[in-house]
DNA sequence: CGTAATGTTGACAAGGGTCAAGCTTAGTGG
DNA sequence: CCACTAAGCTTGACCCTTGTCAACATTACG
């Protein structure tokens, strides 16, 4: 496993380009390079340059915001083959962290120009998630919330029933707008009813994907 | 006023070019037309075909989704000079509806080649509104979450203190993820305290904007 | 002027947050 | 290799914010 090899790594630094399979997301078209991150590193911060545009070649990566006394919420989750990292301005408007031994290619920001065309269906894409999560965190409850997640999960890991959770309940939380506790006696209740099974705290089976898909409905 | 005389159409349709002194979103680049809508109506719905990018010449228009059970989020509302109805696919995502009497200058969609560059920049600023948004709805209480419209609503309008509320207080509750009488409430409290003056339900005047700062933080 | 839509307020209930204790797991160092 | 520790996770008890239900007030409109 390349998270493994990655994890030996003290500090972010270049790779060669032929580590990983990783399709690149602008074949052909941008000069990139490859850097590591470890469990909770920064990639970016908020008011940094906005100078790349990422892609996730394996690991996970979470992005947020932080309000003055330390409220998190997380905007989005990356796996891999996702493109992040494009902003309105110039600069970055929010944190970006590796959330295990990460990889990330990153791509020299194109001139405006080819910029355009190249990002704006993956800015679209973007926005469409992000009020798709509105339409959870405003209007679902705890267990409709949980529920949306772990299907977006399978999905986002080729529909395979086995799934892993890279990401901590904290982050779950912050994500869906609940606390850690809301979050750990929901899985719970799944977990008592059969719906899901977890081997570890961050390896669950999916057992009956109906079952949550009529939670959320 | 515009609106007086729009709100005497009884049906949308087609305006002269030069009725309405908006600028125009895509000056001298784009063929457009003018149409006017009553309180209530569709401007597009969920699943339509995506042909027109649409600006707001006067009124106000919502954009929201709908689960199952009739539960609405509110994505967004757009006011004069607002640009909105660009997707991801070529389907709309979103049921679009005006709030009061509304003038949208409907832009025919350009090519994919121009499109992109002339649509993304108001696409990544969706994208960072919807994300603030989404701060705000996961993680802010009642109070922030209402002081932070007030404010949002003044700064659209100029800055000026005297604010219009053209949108329902159920649509500021699905909006804020919150119910009609939780934002009742909330305003009520807030003209108790001094912070807000109601001449009428749908005008208000920010008597202090620096207590409505203070509590959203 | 009358009616329906919209908004306000109150009483009560419940979902989820807070605080606290205990359990598991992974990582570290002897 | 094992024991210790710290971080992460789970569970329980309690409480608070917000939702629900209902009555009433106000406004807009025909």
């Amino acid at each position: 496993m390349l998270a493994q090899a990655a994890s030996q790594l003290s500090h972010p630094h270049a790779l060669t380009h032929d580590v990983v399979a990783t399709p690149p997301a602008f074949e052909g078209t941008l000069p990139y390079t490859d850097c590591c991150y470890r469990a909770g590193e920064e990639i970016y911060a908020l008011g940094d340059r906005a100078s790349a545009l990422y892609q996730v070649e394996f690991g996970a990566v979470r992005i947020f915001r932080l309000l003055a006394d330390g409220r998190r919420q997380i905007s989005a989750f990356h796996f891999v083959g996702d493109v992040f990292g494009f902003e309105a301005g110039d600069r970055h408007n929010f944190f970006a962290e590796a959330i295990c031994a990460t990889g990330i290619r990153a791509y020299r920001r194109p001139v405006e120009s080819e910029l355009a065309r190249e990002i704006l269906p993956v800015a679209l894409e973007a926005l469409v998630r992000a009020q798709d999560h509105l339409l959870i965190i405003g209007r679902q409850n705890a267990d409709e919330r949980v529920a949306a997640f772990l299907l977006d999960l399978m999905e986002r890991q080729d529909g395979l029933t086995r799934i892993e959770l890279p990401m901590s309940r904290a982050d779950i939380g912050d994500y869906l707008g609940l606390t850690i506790e809301t979050v750990s006696r929901v899985l719970s209740r799944f977990r008592q009813k059969g719906h899901v099974h977890f081997e570890r705290a961050r390896n669950a089976e999916i057992v009956h994907p109906d079952a949550l898909r009529a939670i959320c409905e």
